[in-house]
DNA sequence: ACGGTGTACTATACACCGTACGGTAGACGT
DNA sequence: ACGTCTACCGTACGGTGTATAGTACACCGT
């Protein structure tokens, strides 16, 4: 009784759809998606694809966790924080290389077995650094989201300093504000603009969080 | 010669725009927020916005700098760290009562003269903290990506937990999880979801960021 | 071999979106 | 009083996601 298998008859299939709608969304941005050009695309009509995806957002999720999956494992044979280094910069890098995994990451709900295995991942490292339930739940929260946060702030940026236009009404904005109102805004605008994005930057940010973790287990452990 | 002063003749004005879209973004979820809404809402037609802003985004950013203009500023006469962590807190206060915040913030450039301001008190706190304008910019970044990733991820998370049908997708998700391929996830899961998002989870990484600046600060000077 | 059933996909349609374009009516400087 | 400027309107276009109904073909029990 094969019954409920959703055996693929002709030429679509979820995975075909999903490395199709990926590649729609690197390719044109994000925001340009539609699930009427990915059914083009594939040369099918709009509705075809409600037979593998529910609506959008589901096949958004299946994007999400495709893209998760791509993340390496934890390193083994070093010490916890460059593991947590790892795991971190792994998501960053995967984010900056597929920039529609920063919207699709903040615009829904975790969900997806890709996105557990990274969790799985993240979790058990701190777990056995001798972090108990509470505080290995925090820490794991607190990286993912600044991860997603410092990331998707960069890409936007990045994005940003392409488009000519952008650019323009940016400087506009900055010359725009007065010395003596903003004086530290005005003094420091070129290492805000030089700081912003980067290796350097997100492990900055990177190294504070773990610096203040090794510094707490030294106080409490 | 008055000349370019756009006397608002009738009805409508920036300001009356921006407040009355901010009430639909709240009372019916930014997502479902449309500028014809909007117009209906001001008795006028959707074109008669057109008159105050170029576009949509235009929009959006008024709103923003609006919003951001309600962060209270930097206190005085406290310890740069407490000062610090009340610009946080002030940001992610605003957030959470202001729930398109977020997205206004994610999904455009910064800009505005309010939003300046904010910038301004806080890139005042750390140059008077003593950083050289590198470590203030880079700081300031970190702190303001981490603000904005930890309390979207909060508001996301808060949102879910009220819609029933993602919170029976969400229990299913975990239950279908394999406790010998994931087990600290599910061990963990009571713990992460008491963990997701209240005042105690963005103290917790605030503390870490803080924390490790305090021992960067130490080491260096 | 063949009719019935299930399913992959199509066709049509709806409600809604942002906004480009052109028009109108009333306030204002002269 | 008149011409100009502008706040607002009406219409229209091309786009969106998706509900609903229909179609054609693969499969299965007989």
């Amino acid at each position: 009784m094969p019954a409920k298998t959703r055996t693929p008859r002709n030429t679509l299939s979820p995975e075909l759809i999903v490395r199709t709608a990926l590649d729609l969304m690197e390719g044109q941005g994000t925001d340009a998606f539609s699930l009427r050009g990915l059914a083009a695309e594939l040369g099918v009509g709009p509705m075809a694809l409600y037979t593998y995806f529910r609506n959008k957002d589901d096949l958004y999720d299946a994007v999400r966790d495709h893209l998760m999956g791509l993340i390496p494992p934890v390193p083994e044979g070093v010490a916890w924080p460059d593991q947590v280094r790892a795991v971190c910069r792994g998501l960053r890098a995967l984010m900056l290389q597929h920039p529609c995994l920063a919207q699709l990451l903040a615009g829904r709900p975790l969900s997806g077995h890709e996105t557990a295995r990274v969790a799985e991942g993240l979790l058990g490292v701190l777990r056995s650094a001798g972090f108990d339930a509470q505080t290995a739940a925090r820490t794991h929260t607190t990286l993912f989201t600044y991860v997603l946060g410092a990331t998707s702030w960069e890409i936007q940026m990045a994005a940003e300093r392409q488009d000519p236009q952008e650019r323009r009404r940016l400087r506009a904005t900055i010359e725009s504000l007065s010395p003596t109102e903003f004086p530290t805004v005005v003094e420091l605008t070129p290492e805000l603009s030089r700081t912003t994005g980067g290796d350097e930057q997100f492990d900055y940010g990177l190294d504070l969080l773990l610096a203040g973790l090794q510094r707490g287990q030294q106080a409490s452990g």
